[in-house]
DNA sequence: AAGCTTCATTTTGTCGACAATAATAGCTGT
DNA sequence: ACAGCTATTATTGTCGACAAAATGAAGCTT
């Protein structure tokens, strides 16, 4: 299983051009703090106002965008202040989603991801650095389902993920913190593997913590 | 400034039917678990259906509806597992709630916030015990908003708290728990003067957790 | 020249009709 | 009688047009 078991399957024409919308936005294509006109969209995008209308509304509950009545919705700008809080949020979600993974992951769960740190490692000692981007997403998202809470699930993989992208991608942080990273990564599993909750949920909260000490840096440099 | 600060201010009809709708649905008016038929909901509050879904979608958002392309939306049915969940994600944001409000709350805001406590004091002292639901709500919420992180604030304002008053009004918990919860509140409020970030989330996550316990039994009783 | 009012234009909100999909009932064949 | 298929019905999805509100520009007043 890899994080493609994600991909939302679009049925609607509604769906299709929400996850068109949710891409363009979260790259960039669509600059942040941009207004987004209806009419303007719905000619881009060749299908009718209603859609696009119903596409916005999920991008607001995403809180990709604002919406605000009779004026219209705009794409949510960066600031490292709303950076800062996003990384307060997911270091209380995930620190719990750690712990409920300890408690509610099966064996064979813990087994695959066991294995899948190997593979990361085997990658890392090769040489090459491509980890953070997809092994890190896939050991978080693992964690995350594996606490088995889908209010936590929701939260986390519809709204703060994508944020949290939009943020690397376009303040580009493609940062190193990769073998040090790695390391967090085995002490939360091993912690998980041990069903210690209280020490899983303690590993995580550092580990993002880390991660966001490491972006606050980052940002202050520039 | 009481918690009717929050009222949100209806502009557009689509916002009324929601603000009506969410009522309806988390008093039990519409019962839960039961499918929402556009048509049918168009002609009950005689609004054109394009308003009704909006309406539904922002219910989506709120975690109250869930709906399948093509098929409709129906009100999310109350399970046991899914109040457990619920007061996991509650724990984990609030308990970082009260971490922020100890760093991020003014002097005088955590002095309203003591003087709040004084009253409902003098409340319970008094033989009422109306507190729960008024008195338990305003001291949650000044927290959350001294938080001053807008995600978790979002989250928690517009998505948890209707779906667990959903779950009180329903499966019927105006609970004791009156001064034990008192005294846990003080205690929170002293950390939170005392700037003790570390003790306030403490604090905090005990006492929802202690909550949730008390849940629990009563749902096993019935 | 600055500020206010008024009017035109643009944009969002709402509506009813049509298209497409899913659920249902009835029919047919074995 | 039962299973499977087909046609009918009901419900959701999409569209274009109209209504209402906000933005911006022009003209007037001071």
């Amino acid at each position: 299983m890899s994080i493609a078991a994600f991909a939302e399957q679009a049925v609607t024409s509604a769906d299709k051009t929400f996850l068109q919308l949710r891409v363009d936005i979260v790259e960039g294509t669509i600059p942040a703090g941009s207004k987004l006109s209806e009419t303007e969209l719905s000619t881009k995008y060749q299908v009718s106002r209603a859609v696009i209308r119903e596409a916005i509304n999920r991008l607001e509950s995403c809180h990709l965008v604002e919406r605000k009545a009779n004026v219209g919705a705009r794409i949510v700008s960066l600031t490292p202040e709303g950076l800062i809080q996003l990384y307060q949020v997911r270091e209380a979600l995930e620190g719990m989603a750690a712990r409920l993974a300890a408690k509610n992951m099966s064996d064979e769960e813990i087994a695959d991801l066991t294995s899948l740190l190997d593979n990361h490692f085997q990658t890392v000692k090769g040489g090459e650095s491509y980890y953070q981007e997809a092994g890190d997403l896939d050991f978080h998202y693992r964690i995350i389902l594996g606490s088995k809470n889908q209010h936590l699930i929701e939260v986390l993989v519809n709204g703060i993920y994508h944020l949290i992208r939009m943020y690397r991608v376009q303040l580009g942080m493609a940062g190193p913190r990769v073998t040090t990273a790695f390391d967090e990564h085995k002490n939360v599993v091993q912690a998980i593997a041990n069903r210690d909750e209280e020490l899983a949920e303690m590993l995580m909260r550092r580990h993002i913590l880390y991660s966001k000490n490491n972006i606050e840096r980052k940002l202050l440099q520039s």
